[in-house]
DNA sequence: TTGTACGCGTTATCAG
DNA sequence: CTGATAACGCGTACAA
C-alpha cells in the first residue's frame, strides 16, 4: 500500500491536489489533465486512503444500520434494502443490537467515532418505565444524547420503524409503521369472521412496537365490546417462535374456548400454528391464526398465514434515500408507511 | 466535536501521548496517571477519532463481510454470527454482493481502501468458463488479485463457503461446506426410500456451489446405476422460490413418472412443493421433495422438509475468530465443515 | 485551471 | 513511566 496521491501526481505531472480534485470529482479540471491524472492512477493501481481522506475531510463514508439481528428477515430485509439503495461508495456499517439500549449505545458511539456520514436505526425502541409513548428513561436519554451528537457532527439520522419522540426534536428523519393501524385491521378482520374469544402472543412489553400493535387490537377488540377479557387473553414473550408455541398452550389453559390467536409477529404465529396441532386442534377449523410483518415464508406456510404487511423494502431503500439526503424529508420530518391486510388461510369464520 | 486528544491531555496535565497510550491500553501508565486521563475522557465526553487513528496506526477496525444477499436468511444467518463474535470494537461492514463478480470487486477495493481489519466472503464463487474447479476466469483472477494485494496489506482475509482455490495461497484461510457430502447423502435417503427418478432443480450453472451440490446428487445417482438420466432430470435457475415452482413444472413436464424432487436449497423446494401442490400432488405421497441448508422455516414447512443442515452460525462466528486471529488457522489453512442429514416429512417411500 | 502550504487527530519513535 | 515531535495521506483555502 506504499502508492499514494504523491505517487500519482509525480507520475501525471501534476501536484497532488490537482489529483485529489480529479478523484473528487467536485472541481473543475482541465480535461486532458483529468486524463492524465486517471492514467496514471490506473497504471500505479491507486486506492485511495480512506482514512486519510476521512480524516481532512471529516466525514467518512460509512453509514451505519442498527438492527436488533439481521438474521431475523424482518431486518434482513430492510438493511438489505438499505444497503442496495447506498450504492456503491458508501458502506454499510450492521450492528446487531439484540435489542439491547446499551448495546445500541454503544454503536452509536463507534459510529460517532468512525465519523459516520449517516447512521440508520431500526426495530423498536425500549420505553422508560415511567413514560407512555414518550422516550424517558434513562436509556432513551442516553441514546438521544448520542444521536443529537451525532446530528452536531453533521451525521444524517433516520429513524426506521422507531417513534420518532426517540431522537430530539431536529435531529432525525423518521419513517413510521403503521402497527397499530395494521393490528387493529387484522383483530377487525377476526372480528368480522365471527371470533369473539381472541388470543394473542404479544411481544416483550416494553417495546413501542409491542404497545403499538396490542393498542390497535385492543382497540378493535373495545369497538365491538370485546375487551373485557383482553388483559387475560395476552401473553408477553420475546419475537420468537418459541414465544409463538408456549403462549398458544398457556393462552389455551386460560381460555379453552379461544377461536382464534394473533401472534405480535409471524415468527410467533409459526410457533402458535405448530402448538395448536400439537394440541390436535386445525387450523383455522378449530382456531383461526393470525400473524404480522408478511416475511417471505409466510404465503408458503399451510395454512398459508393470514398476517399484516409492511413495506419492509420500501422504508430501507427510502431510509437510505434520507440518510444520503437523495431525498426530501418527510412534512414533519415523520412519515407513516401504510400497512396492507393480507388475508389468507389461516383465518377462517368461527367454529361453531 | 471539537474535542480531541489535545484537549484531555491539557485537562489531565499530560500529554498527548499518555492520553493516546491509556486508551489503547498497549502501554504500562502509571495506576494514578492513569485514572486522571480516564476521568478527563469521562468528563469531556471524549470520543476517539476513527478515521484519524486508522490513519496514523494504518489499520482500521472495520471488518467486511461479502455476502450475496443479507436479506436472504441464509447469508443473513451467516452475516449475524459474525458480527455478534467480532464483539463491540470492530464494525463490520455488510456488502450484498448479488453475487456477482463485478460488485465483489467494487467492493473488495472499497475494503481495500477503508484498510479494514478483515474481510469474511462468503458464498459461492463464479466459475471461469474453461476451468473445471480452479479459479481462472478473469473475474476470479481479478477477484484473486484484490485478495492478494489486502493480504500484503494486512488485511486478514477469510473465505466461508467458497473454495479456497479462489485465493491466491496463503493469502487467506478458508471454511467449506461439505455440498457434496450432503448432497450425496441426500439423494441415497431417497434412493434408500426406494426412489429412481429424482428430478434436480439446481442453482445457476456457473456457481460453485451449485457444482458441488450436483456432484454430490449425481455421484449418489451413479452410485447405484441411475445417473442415465440425470441430464434430462436436472434444470437450473437460480436460487429462490419462483426457479424451484417453474423448474418443478418443468421436470414434470419432462418426466411425469418423476417421484422425488431435490431443490438445490430450500427456498427453491418451497417453490417446488407449492408447484406440486398446485398441480395436485400431493408430498411426499406423490412426490417426496427435499431441499439444503435447513433454514429456520424449513422445520416448520407442512410436511416439514426434509434437508441438509449446514453449520451456518458456527462457520460465522468461526470465520470471525479467524479473521480476528483468536483462532488458530486450520491445518493447510482451510477446514470443511460437516453436514447434518435432517430427514423429515417431506420425503417417504415411493409411490407404487 | 493549477500549485502551495497547512491542518485534520492519532500513533509511534526516540529521548529523558 | 512520560513528553516532544515527526510522520500518516489527503482536502482545501489561498495564491498564482
Amino acid at each position: 500500500m506504499a502508492v499514494t496521491l504523491a505517487d500519482v501526481a509525480a507520475r501525471a505531472h501534476v501536484s497532488a491536489a490537482t489529483v485529489s480534485r480529479v478523484l473528487s470529482g467536485n472541481y473543475p479540471v482541465a480535461e486532458d489533465t483529468r486524463a492524465r491524472v486517471l492514467r496514471a492512477v490506473d497504471e500505479l493501481d491507486y486506492v485511495v486512503n480512506g482514512p486519510a481522506s476521512a480524516l481532512a475531510a471529516a466525514t467518512s463514508d460509512l453509514v451505519g444500520v442498527l438492527v436488533n439481528d439481521v438474521a431475523d428477515p424482518f431486518f434482513g430485509i430492510i438493511a438489505s434494502a438499505v444497503q442496495s439503495e447506498l450504492g456503491a461508495g458508501k458502506l454499510p456499517v450492521v450492528c446487531n443490537t439484540g435489542g439491547s439500549p446499551e448495546r445500541e449505545l454503544t454503536y452509536l458511539t463507534l459510529l460517532l467515532r468512525q465519523r459516520a456520514a449517516a447512521v440508520v436505526i431500526t426495530g423498536s425502541a425500549v420505553e422508560g418505565g415511567t413514560g407512555e409513548g414518550g422516550a424517558d428513561g434513562e436509556h432513551a436519554e442516553a441514546v438521544a444524547a448520542r444521536i443529537r451528537r451525532l446530528a452536531a457532527n453533521g451525521t444524517r439520522v433516520v429513524l426506521c420503524g422507531r417513534p420518532a419522540a426517540f431522537a430530539p426534536p431536529g435531529t432525525a428523519l423518521t419513517l413510521e409503521f403503521d402497527n397499530t393501524g395494521g393490528a387493529r385491521a387484522l383483530t377487525e378482520h377476526l372480528i368480522a369472521l365471527g371470533h369473539r374469544r381472541i388470543g394473542y402472543v404479544a411481544g416483550p412489553a416494553d417495546r413501542t412496537t409491542t404497545r403499538h400493535r396490542l393498542d390497535g387490537h385492543r382497540a378493535a377488540l373495545a369497538a365491538h365490546g370485546l375487551d373485557g377479557d383482553a388483559g387475560r387473553l395476552t401473553v408477553h414473550g420475546p419475537y420468537d417462535r418459541g414465544s409463538g408455541h408456549a403462549g398458544a398452550l398457556e393462552l389455551l389453559r386460560r381460555e379453552p374456548e379461544l377461536t382464534a390467536i394473533v401472534g405480535a409477529n409471524d415468527t410467533v404465529a409459526l410457533g402458535v400454528g405448530a402448538a395448536l396441532r400439537e394440541r390436535g386442534l386445525s387450523v383455522p377449523g378449530d382456531v383461526s391464526v393470525a400473524g404480522f410483518d408478511d416475511l417471505p415464508f409466510s404465503a408458503d406456510m399451510l395454512p398459508s398465514l393470514t398476517t399484516v404487511a409492511l413495506p419492509l423494502q420500501e422504508a430501507g431503500a427510502r431510509a437510505a434515500r434520507l440518510a444520503l439526503g437523495l431525498e426530501a424529508a418527510p412534512a414533519g420530518g415523520a412519515a407513516v408507511l401504510p400497512y396492507e391486510l393480507r388475508i389468507r388461510q389461516s383465518t377462517g369464520p368461527r367454529r361453531s
